[in-house]
DNA sequence: ATCTGGCATCTGGTATACCAGATAGCAGAA
DNA sequence: TTCTGCTATCTGGTATACCAGATGCCAGAT
């Protein structure tokens, strides 16, 4: 060995990135723009089509196609067709509450693990709006109120809860843009982000646990009056299967 | 219409299960006869091997892998190899975490939700150790366990929360068959369950959500020290990634 | 004996061809 | 006109061929 250290220094080269990875991103951006529970949207897709668009073969893509189906963003149906999948009113407040279990989960392990910085970046997020709360964009509120919440699982510093959640988050997005539409929640949803932060300052696990939770199962309760509300007992395709 | 209702009744053919859905039953069959974490585990496959074994092409297998990937039973290294995956430390105690929020949430769901007789159940799942705690068979103890927090979840009526821990289950079962050695900790198991249970038939959904989440969490503090203890600060392949 | 560079070969990635089930439209019979 | 059954065709499922990166062996140079 002439050389332990050479003068050049060069960042190993990410050779995992392959073809299907950019597929991926590309679908699930065009599944995320697609706006779902649109009376008239189209949830069909084509195999070939998209392969032609994309510019690649079936074959990777189909590999991306089973992926998106794991993650609940798709159903197949043999021979039949593809289809972007619709949630029923259960499977929607089931996400939730699952999102509910995760995220208070990630607020106990935050209040032990996280760094003071990391809740004070919670408190930044929130700032925003605690004067302008009845103000604020809806949409734009909505946005950075699901930032908010991804930041709790992120400064837990439990991986996995982060990425179990990111799984949900697509259709949480997908639902919450039809949803929300109650002005008061943002106000309300203000005030409990307080009442977290506050909990996640003092290191008080348990309360900002229990926080987290009321918080994410009062969407729960409200999404169940919305949808029900809006003649969507059941907002998917039906008995389709 | 001549005949509203025939007098001949046919069930509808599933023509939904695929060739795929039945490699992947063997797959993950065969993944979990494997014995990971030992030393010695040949962890590598072949995609082009197993296709022969299976007497099926590679494209339907592929997706299989693709599918198993997703669920984190295994790793495809681009044109390296497929490798079945062993979990850092790290991942298996956020598995732990993961499974802890789920089935903390579901005890909370299902004091309000289940019936009865489900709790019961549960019961008579914990009333063949209730007496036997020392002398039962570890191994089995262990997959009765394991049951047990399943039933729990599904009792919650969340299928999610069910298909979510399901996921992580596969691992448990690894670890446990590897870790589960303490002697006292089936005792002090049988224990935990009794109080679940009575806060559950108690209809007690905070106290039995606490519980749970507190069982789970000792295992996640056992493993912890008993993985440590066993020289395996990681037992991956190291910093292979 | 050691190092270097090329090549054979192994492996997963991608493209393409073909198969069979699902559908819908149409032709011919009643 | 209506019903039946055939068929053209569309769609996903499967098989196969080929491509390129990754590896390891080995000959030739030092």
């Amino acid at each position: 060995m002439r050389v332990l250290l050479p003068p050049m220094k060069l960042q190993p080269i990410d050779t995992s990135v392959t073809l299907k990875d950019h597929i991926y991103e590309r679908m699930r951006a065009a599944i995320l723009e697609m706006d779902l529970y649109a009376e008239d949207a189209d949830l069909r897709l084509d195999e070939r089509s998209l392969a032609d668009q994309l510019g690649v073969s079936r074959t990777p893509l189909r590999e991306v196609l089973i992926r998106l189906e794991q993650e609940g963003l798709l159903e197949v149906q043999p021979r039949r067709g593809i289809f972007v999948q619709r949630k029923t009113l259960t499977e929607i407040l089931e996400m939730i509450v699952a999102w509910a279990a995760l995220e208070s989960m990630a607020a106990r392990l935050a209040a032990e693990a996280a760094s003071d910085d990391e809740i004070a970046s919670l408190r930044d997020m929130a700032a925003k709006y605690s004067l302008t709360a009845q103000g604020a964009d809806i949409a734009e509120y909505s946005d950075d109120n699901i930032r908010f919440h991804q930041r709790i699982l992120d400064i837990s510093h439990c991986k996995l809860l982060s990425k179990m959640a990111a799984g949900l988050f697509v259709h949480m997005h997908a639902v919450r843009r039809r949803a929300m539409g109650e002005e008061d929640r943002v106000a309300k949803s203000v005030v409990d982000h307080m009442g977290i932060i506050e909990a996640l300052e003092a290191r008080e696990g348990a309360l900002a646990s229990d926080r987290v939770r009321d918080h994410t199962m009062r969407l729960h309760d409200h999404v169940r009056q919305f949808w029900r509300a809006a003649e969507h007992t059941d907002i998917s395709k039906g008995e389709a299967r």
